[in-house]
DNA sequence: TAAAATATGAAGCCACTTTTTCAAGTGGCT
DNA sequence: AGCCACTTGAAAAAGTGGCTTCATATTTTA
């Protein structure tokens, strides 16, 4: 990589001329700004970013925490993320906390060095359940702007984006008893992360004000620990009367269609099934899921427009604001 | 963020005193050491990430680009490289060339201008189509260290990490033929890239070596276009003999498995089924999907060693390596 | 008292941007 | 012709944060 000293050098100019010239300057002449440029062209001269970022205090550069890429509904917001920030000049760097509050604590401490202008995060698992969030006090003190989406802390005042999982829940609610489902039960493999309670009590709520409080609500925890398939089929077996499922997360739902299916179950005909997913785990089985779209590429641009109005009016005091991106049911056949 | 001038200053020292305390130079008295040490945790110190980058010229960064995020598969790999890279103490920028050349290019520019120590890459769909790379040719000779994984171009001579698609088609093809199944399809939605040839023709070489010749080819290739399900389902109504397939892709198998289960085939009975995928994708049918599993976890490790090893020796002329990854043929219950 | 040991500071460098300063050239005027 | 005012082009200098080399100052020891 040369540099402007080197073209400096080798013009026999001064290397702030070089500077004015890459930069087209009407300070300097029009052939010298020629010669700099044929020059720099010629020799693939491209600015070295460490020194602009010193030289001008910023990176162009996010820092994006997740806790985890392979996550689906993650991985789209990160590309819906990268693709905004492209747009806008920016880079990210993304760090997966693997749901573990310490990675999540270090990545943050590794990046707020001057690495990142700004944050977008979504928080661990274990964050959320340990309450443990100290480590993003101390940035908002450090005056790092901070974007928290899905996965927020009630208690650190920074911009959110969220979707209305109450509202959701509801929704799915609503669509299974206009088709005359009397025995809706909900599965769920995140009932310990705040969406996913947020998800089931509104869903509790809902059963009980639907059916005014006659009926229980039916909820199925998968735990990791044994295989989801047997414990969705159990689960179907002791409750034979279910007739309408709403699955929290993202891979439940396609799960629980297909033990259906194997048990016998027609699909939407015996039960109906939506979950919270996305169209390509939709076209996964047959007939396809419905799904509660969390609309992640709308979220990853949320984060990126929210931050980068931070990053600009840095000095503004404006009011840390929440942003709720709606979902959408889209019956795509097993509804 | 207080820097060493402003500790300085604070302190009635030298910059360099505070510099050299910070760093415990036996230069520097134990109590001054000690006062600095109280100031700099009081005040929460944290270099400025550009400028040491800039003095010792290297960014303990790794960019990385792949084509799509939301790919299972380099979803897999760049959690395994995050994983990996972040123990060494780098961190990753990750881009998204979602499978565009000028993406690739771009993000290719901007990150080599100092930001990055060097790049692991997954070649965009377009890159292996139109046979441009004349980006790459151009790291090379910067000589910025590169490692190719899973899309790799044969005509750039860099490190290379890919698994074996011949024999892990092979190995499909046999095990099929064990369980006696004679004919023997092929599903494939990355029919133009370059994995996806590689499977297909071993598949199609497979199929003449097992059966003498007696035997055609049965591939469809699934077009986006069209609702894929359906595409899937014509292809086994044409060709109702079909009691083996093998899917080249981490979804096409798992549709595969639940359209037959819908024309009342019964898997594994009727139809044995084996896709490249992980467990992940394996447990959303059922029964489960065989798969062959590309060690996506292994794959990431592996580029991230290779590039470390450049790192290292960057004089070093070592001859570039191609490392090949084994897959594992886990029979889950489709087979 | 000189040598040795210890402690600190000044200055320069990394690559670049920006502000300030300076030199040369031009034209108008007496 | 000689002087001033003004424009233009370019160079020098300062600053960004951290590190390092070398020099200096102070204290201790022989």
């Amino acid at each position: 990589m040369i540099t402007q000293k080197e073209l400096a050098k080798k013009l026999n100019i001064s290397i702030s001329t070089v500077s004015k010239a890459l930069n087209n300057s009407p300070e300097i002449g029009k052939e010298t700004i020629e010669r700099v440029h044929a020059l720099a062209k010629f020799y693939k001269y491209q600015p070295n970013q460490n020194a602009v970022n010193l030289k001008k205090r910023e990176t162009k550069t996010i820092g994006v925490i997740v806790p985890n890429i392979t996550n689906r509904f993650f991985a789209k917001v990160l590309f819906s993320i990268q693709e905004e920030a492209s747009n806008l000049g920016y880079n990210i760097i993304i760090c997966n906390s693997n749901e573990s509050l310490q990675k999540e604590k270090d990545s943050l401490k590794v990046l707020s060095n001057g690495s990142v202008d700004g944050f977008i995060v979504a928080v661990s698992e274990e964050t959320q359940l340990t309450k443990n969030y100290s480590h993003f006090e101390g940035l908002v003190n450090e005056e790092i702007p901070l974007i928290m989406f899905d996965r927020v802390l009630d208690k650190i005042n920074c911009d959110k984006v969220i979707i209305d999982d109450a509202d959701a829940s509801k929704k799915a609610m609503n669509a299974l008893i206009e088709k005359g489902r009397e025995q809706i039960a909900f599965v769920s493999t995140i009932f310990d992360l705040n969406v996913g309670k947020l998800r089931e009590h509104s869903y509790e709520e809902a059963i009980k004000f639907n059916f005014n409080n006659k009926k229980k609500p039916l909820i199925l925890h998968i735990t990791p620990e044994k295989d989801s398939q047997s414990q969705i089929r159990s689960f179907l077996e002791n409750n034979p009367k279910i007739d309408g499922v709403i699955s929290a997360d993202n891979i439940s739902g396609t799960q629980t269609l297909n033990v259906a299916i194997s048990m016998g179950y027609k699909i939407p005909e015996a039960i109906s099934i939506i979950g919270f997913a996305d169209d390509a785990i939709s076209k996964l089985s047959v007939p396809k899921l419905s799904i509660l779209d969390q609309n992640a590429t709308k979220m990853g641009e949320a984060t990126v427009h929210l931050l980068m109005k931070r990053l600009k009016n840095k000095a503004d005091e404006m009011p840390k604001s929440t942003q709720i991106i709606p979902t959408v049911l889209n019956n795509a056949g097993s509804l």
